[in-house]
DNA sequence: CTGTTAGCGCTTTCAG
DNA sequence: CTGAAAGCGCTAACAG
């Protein structure tokens, strides 16, 4: 109500008619609380407009409620924003509010990022990647519980988070063989990164079983990008026997395999099919016919992460041996959303 | 170095010799600190791995040092992430933190973050929104220095910075005409917003510029997305009198303007040259061949909204007259992107 | 130029 | 169940 000066604690407890600790009590939700005593002290906090300030109970507590969210990029990536999503919805709901730090791939930066958040004593950190892959963190991220995402170390000495590549590229090619295909071209990725692994086997997978015989021919490696698409998907269509369905490493270089088929004169879905991997809607819906592809787990990995953490921060006392278990590594699934081109 | 208790500025008065006021002085850069003490503080903060608690600091000096980031959806936009990039890089510089939550246009949330920010004593917030709009901020927001980001509110009373669509839509067109197109086309966004009105109003200045009569048949307004921009493209070139250029409201419509120009068997840009807006790189890289396009300045805003905070932040005290100032409503210039399609 | 001292506003014992 | 009191670690007067 008044404009003036702040309005502490001592105000509401006096306008209250309690100690401060009863006030205090009240605001950390604690039991032992007579429902007098509450009532009016929630009377009191409504009618003096009190809020508490964060950095008085963040000294005495050393507890600041903050989430550290530090990337390599993530922020400026297109697809990733539904990682901040999951991210920041989650913590709202656990009383966590998020702080975002943004590194460009800077190490320097990185470290400063990790220790300025320390600093601020944060109750926990996710570390996040741009693709998965494997990370370095700055060491001092192990001072507090942290969880990595999208990326993980490769002892595995830090919780982490990622997509299930294999699995994604079993189900994309497990629905072109359902829709009838038997000679599936594949478009991976040229760099070895665990996508680009993982994803070809999960194909491989699929076509064993489903007991179709491998054929390496069938498997070209370009840059996942328009161009690559566009080149790997002439080289198919260019073999003796092409195939009738492509898997794409993902949507931007489904869209040059697009660019190839039409070129060609060929139809889609009817005369190749293609499955891409992303869900970039900006690609994938736009595309015409609309791209039926895999979706990676963004928006889930930003939940997960965050519960994770909170998980962690009031198992802290309570199940000592918990942290002694090795960190959970988890990999979530990519669903497929169906559109237009198988 | 030791790991055991946390150092506090008194162990380090203690190490270096002196008292924990000029460690503090040392540590905000004060003047009146002989080199003799500097060093020798400087050297105990470095043995003993010392570090401030940032509550402390806030708490006594009521500064933060961190700058709150609200948004509607920003970080879940595409394109808008070099909005983040802008900011925090800026912020980092002048030794600022960023905040940042994201509401998803719920104005409940939005107040909630509003108070939370003010609660942790941010010294300012910025305000973003996802496109260009007018919008109404909670109140609470002009209790401390605040800007606005891709938006502003009707009276102006809140400083703003946002893009200069009328310069934009006259230098696209202005980039047509010098291609020799006297007769453009401009396939305008359907809905009444600032940069659907201010983009047709520089189209009409540039032909007015250059002496070419208006033709209203020119103009159609569509959906900006893909099959907005093939529809529209379609009733162009259906004319009687077809444009031999297109202006696109963005890059998504002028996506689907590819479409229908191909299917026509028209060549980009040697039949019809299209030039888009937004220089969404997902899109306008990619599509064949690569399109021309303005550009929004979003990194620049970015930067802008941070140095604007900073320099009021710095100017508190110092010129009382300032803060009498109308707030600045500032258009930061879209530059063009030349690729192949023109 | 520098040491000392008083809090910033809150949470957490500690007695009752 | 509750009040009083003791700081959390730091900065900003205030005397020298």
């Amino acid at each position: 109500m008044s404009k003036s000066t702040k309005v502490t604690i001592q105000d509401v407890a006096r306008l209250a008619g309690v100690g401060v600790g009863t006030v205090s009590r009240v605001l950390n939700g604690h039991p032992n609380v007579s429902a007098d005593a509450e009532a009016s002290v929630r009377r009191a906090i409504e009618e003096s407009g009190y809020r508490p300030v964060a950095a008085a109970q963040t000294l005495r507590s050393r507890r600041s409620n903050i989430i550290g969210f530090i990337t390599d990029e993530i922020a400026t990536s297109p697809h990733a924003g539904q990682i901040m999503r999951g991210a920041q919805e989650t913590a709202w709901k656990g009383g966590k509010i998020l702080f975002l730090v943004n590194t460009q791939w800077d190490p320097e930066l990185e470290r400063s990022a990790v220790e300025t958040m320390i600093d601020r004593q944060v109750d926990g950190l996710i570390y996040a990647t741009m693709f998965h892959r494997a990370a370095t963190p700055p060491q001092a991220i192990r001072q507090i519980p942290s969880v990595l995402l999208d990326c993980f170390v490769e002892d595995a000495s830090l919780a982490s988070v990622v997509p299930n590549e294999a699995d994604g590229g079993y189900q994309a090619t497990t629905y072109l063989i359902e829709h009838g295909h038997r000679r599936i071209g594949y478009i991976n990725h040229v760099e070895d990164i665990p996508a680009q692994r993982l994803r070809l086997q999960g194909y491989r997978s699929a076509l064993e079983a489903h007991g179709i015989p491998f054929d390496a021919e069938l498997v070209v490696e370009r840059y996942s990008e328009p161009k690559g698409g566009y080149d790997g998907m002439m080289t198919l269509l260019n073999l003796p026997n092409p195939p009738s369905a492509v898997f794409c490493f993902n949507d931007r270089s489904a869209m040059g395999a697009y660019d190839a088929i039409r070129q060609r004169g060929l139809r889609i879905p009817q005369d190749i099919a293609v499955i891409g991997f992303d869900n970039q809607e900006l690609i994938a819906a736009n595309l015409y016919p609309g791209l039926t592809t895999m979706q990676l787990p963004h928006y889930e990995m930003g939940i997960w992460a965050v519960e994770y953490l909170l998980s962690e921060l009031d198992a802290v006392g309570k199940d000592e041996a918990a942290a002694e278990r090795s960190p959970p590594q988890v990999l979530l699934k990519c669903p497929l959303v169906v559109r237009d081109s198988v």
